[in-house]
DNA sequence: ATAGATGCAAACATTTTGCGCCGAG
DNA sequence: CTCGGCGCAAAATGTTTGCATCTAT
């Protein structure tokens, strides 16, 4: 089973490796934000002989393709998740507490960032939003 | 004169000293949005004798305390800038040919924010938007 | 065949910490 | 006086890179 990301590296005309291919697997089927050494323990059982390096240097290619988003959540640490270009756009809702991440949409707010990127002379190429939160009646 | 941050310090009842006292006006004097190197650097125009340790855990209190801002735009560093509460709430687009970051109020974000966060059961403590654009005509 | 990808280990950049000394309250 | 803050240097953490080797195309 080809994952989606690797069918993405194709579109980009990517040297596929084996490696690769076990990179774009273990993201494609995240659920949540791995690290990049979070991908790389899940990689690795896989494939044993994988390397960190390799990892983070994967992981530059695919975010600078757009095939990857990088998210960084405060923790000191960069973490991504797949950028499905034809699932809607998201954002995330970080719980301050368990630092749980729960993503979610928003028409209005895609709706209201080009109008602001407009108003100061500028073409929008991205955004991210992120609140904080704490968890109602717990 | 003492600085907008220093009072703030006395409000949380934070012990001052000779380098928090340099560190606090030197982050109410910046237009910009400094590092910890570059905190370090102005402090040191000011008092040659302050470390850069001292730097990184008098940000880390001031943080807690919410009395500074903690900025990710993602080059690898984390920025700082201060929080006045009694200011509005404000974001950031960051030119992504030059690295400036433009800062801008929306009023109809700060509304919408509040409702997202209570639709999915938190309570909205912070949050953070942050738009990526290309200057139009350039 | 060959440009580009990999593994390894060393280098880097940023941030944190242990410790003995010092200064604010 | 005393507790917490300080400077220094060392360590920890996350990420990048030089080099020799290997592999997808």
């Amino acid at each position: 089973m080809i994952s989606r990301i690797e069918k993405m590296c194709a579109l980009v005309k990517m040297k596929m490796t084996t490696q690769r291919r076990v990179i774009a697997e273990v993201i494609s089927n995240a659920v949540d934000h791995p690290c990049a050494e979070e991908i790389y323990k899940r990689v690795n059982e896989i494939d044993k002989n994988i390397s960190l390096a390799t990892v983070y240097r994967t992981i530059s290619i695919f975010e600078s393709n757009h095939i990857i988003k990088k998210l960084e959540i405060g923790d000191g640490k960069s973490r991504y998740e797949a950028n499905y270009s034809n699932t809607e756009h998201h954002h995330h809702l970080i719980d301050i507490d368990t630092g749980e991440i729960i993503e979610f949409i928003d028409e209005d707010i895609e709706k209201l960032k080009h109008d602001i990127a407009k108003k100061l002379g500028y073409v929008l190429i991205d955004h991210r939003l992120e609140l904080y939160g704490k968890k109602i009646n717990k």
